[in-house]
DNA sequence: GTACTCTAGTTGTCTAGACAGGTTCAGACA
DNA sequence: TGTCTGAACCTGTCTAGACAACTAGAGTAC
């Protein structure tokens, strides 16, 4: 078995020797699989040998290697051995962050528009999805959130009454439904989707933007264990938003 | 300090008594935190309380608890102590697989068109992103991706000559860009934005969409630990394409 | 040749104890 | 009143050893 030249792309002192033992052994692993030194696939050394090899305990080598695997970048097998992972797929998290957040933390001033805040009977479809009865009483919230006065999303929000009993009291002015749902009820699971299409002659008008403008919608629905909290579509023109992300080892 | 139900939520047996203890107290951490047992900031248990509650070694506490802030539910510090994390954020793992992956997990046939595939001198801008010298040579490929048939992307790919020389020479009618720069480059890092706009006219012919279509546009730029491999420009019809994704704790 | 058993090597898990480094707060002291 | 000190408590880390579960291959019996 191999190992990497533990000084190699990087100061050379007070990491090598001097640093703790659990960091030195991850590093050392990192840097050999950085390196190419463990191509995908090829066998990487033992927890046996690396405790011989570092003058540490398995507890330790055992931490790296099971932190590697959870970051993706090895696989194991009991009863076999540890291999280095087949390429890293490009994955990223995503986060959708709370747009009031996001918009203060660039410094800016966020105002919302109350548009509509009611509970209206739900067509089959929506009912559907929601999973309540059809033409049951559902929320129904349409709010246009503002960058600076410049409207950024508009967002076309129902939701379950059954898990927000009091969301149409809410002043949504002054909070988020994002974070008003996140602070009243038990966020399990989400999905979304995000494409690129253009607005309804209604949103164009509330997002004060011409009738074909290319939006990127995200359609996002959320979940406590049992039930549908929220189905929401979030348009926003596509000339004044985007998603981006990134992605390392 | 308060500690949930074991048992809550759950099946009656096999979990709660007879689990392997690590298990057994991540789990119960788990549970206590989707319970609400623990709101947003609340301090947690201390590792000596875990430890004397489950009768278990302080090292099998300290992993769950480790493993838990990894995973972004809690946070800790030393001498202070452990607590909930505030809100989860809606975040989630987002996949950009490589499209050819893609439509044939669908069961659908992929084709590609290669419309270019040279070297050519890169003008400042590009040379800048590249982190190349202005007028030096890169390689370009524009290739259309079609499923079934269709056009589903349009991808305008520069590369980093010094890191895949023999990017010219290869035949992205059988394997793509994307999956040949993961076989012959040491990929580190990458960076994405998605945004939606409307194609260029080039792009809406080779799309064979009209003009002002909304399109899904996915720029996105990756690196070895020192140098940019590629700059890629994903351009896709916002009517046949979309991202989706999901998010659980 | 086939089927079985045994063994060496590997990871998975757990324990009991130890020391280090950090925070907080009460109490002593000036 | 203000300042310092030390105790209590917390997490961070590491060790040495143990047993369990699993795999692959060598060897053996049929």
């Amino acid at each position: 078995m191999v190992f990497p030249n533990p000084q190699a792309g990087r100061g050379s002192t007070a990491d090598g020797a001097a640093a703790a033992p659990f960091a030195r052994v991850k590093q050392h692993l990192k840097d050999g699989l950085a390196q190419g030194l463990w191509p995908p696939g090829a066998p990487m050394p033992s927890e046996a040998e690396l405790v011989a090899h570092f003058g540490v305990s398995r507890m330790t080598v055992n931490r790296a290697m099971r932190e590697l695997q959870a970051e993706g970048l090895v696989q194991r097998t009991q009863g076999v051995g540890t291999f280095a992972a087949p390429l890293h797929r490009v994955s990223s998290t995503l986060t959708l962050r709370d747009l009031h957040e996001e918009i203060t933390a660039r410094g800016h001033r966020h105002d919302a528009v109350v548009h509509l805040q009611q509970a209206e009977p739900a067509p089959a479809a929506l009912a559907a999805q929601l999973g309540v009865a059809p033409r049951a009483r559902v929320f129904h919230t349409l709010i246009v959130h503002l960058e600076d006065g410049l409207p950024l999303q508009c967002e076309d929000r129902y939701v379950n009454p059954a898990c927000a009993p009091g969301y149409l009291e809410a002043d949504f002015t002054r909070t988020t439904p994002t974070q008003y749902l996140f602070e009243h009820t038990q966020l399990w699971r989400a999905q979304y989707t995000i494409e690129s299409s253009r607005p309804t002659p209604q949103e164009a008008t509330l997002l004060r933007i011409e009738p074909g403008a290319p939006c990127l919608v995200v359609v996002r629905r959320t979940f406590t264990r049992d039930a549908v909290i929220t189905l929401g579509r979030l348009v926003h023109p596509g000339s004044r938003y985007q998603l981006s992300g990134e992605f390392a080892p």
